[in-house]
DNA sequence: ATAATAGGTAGGAAATCTCCTACCTGTCTA
DNA sequence: TAGACAGGTAGGAGATTTCCTACCTATTAT
């Protein structure tokens, strides 16, 4: 099970955040996740392993390829960690709903 | 306004996460935070740098205090950028019912 | 079998992080 | 006004991150 210390410092970083993304479509291989990014297949690797062992992708072999898929589940964890900080945040949107409201067009 | 990486960063650490769930109860001066931790005040001192950096605490002068508070706002930026992926933990959750409900008692 | 392809690991350089001690400023109190 | 107290900054040590080049393994195609 991955620390949410890993799973926040995976997500810290835009390349990272980025391959998340391009995994919404379903899974791919390296090369094509490497086509998005202007930096060499080594540096990529290393970025793919901080997000395996955040939990935050897996790998499954095909052939020569290794095809990596999105696996959602640590970030349940971000989204409960979240949930006691949300009413303050909505209360900060519905502060500034009532200023708007002062403000009749 | 707070980029996304240095949220991210920021909750990566057990100590800032601690933080601001200690900010949860309201305003509180840096003495009453630094209790909840075994370092010195300086280090702590640059944990509240990185959190007021981050734009998810702020700091206000009371006489030889300084009241730090929590700002949610950034974190509002997380639960938005989650959304997207949400849907696959909840499919995840939804597949495990199944397997559940397959398995009458 | 040999060459090409996919993608990993090794090891190093530069930058950044996280802790420390030492020291400084600003405010309150005796 | 002098001392105590709150809490910041400076600078350094050690660990970690992120990039690189060089190299290795496994699979496929010729």
């Amino acid at each position: 099970m991955a620390q949410t210390d890993e799973v926040f410092a995976a997500l810290s970083s835009p390349v990272r955040r980025d391959v998340l993304r391009l995994l919404l479509d379903g899974p791919k291989p390296v090369q094509e996740l490497a086509e998005h990014f202007d930096m060499r297949r080594p540096s990529l690797s290393e970025h793919l392993r901080v997000l395996r062992e955040a939990g935050l992708v897996s790998e499954r072999r095909s052939g020569r390829y290794r095809l990596y898929s999105l696996e959602a589940e640590p970030l349940r964890m971000v989204s409960d960690w979240l949930s006691p900080y949300e009413r303050f945040w909505r209360q900060k949107l519905a502060g500034l709903r009532d200023l708007l409201d002062e403000e009749p067009l």
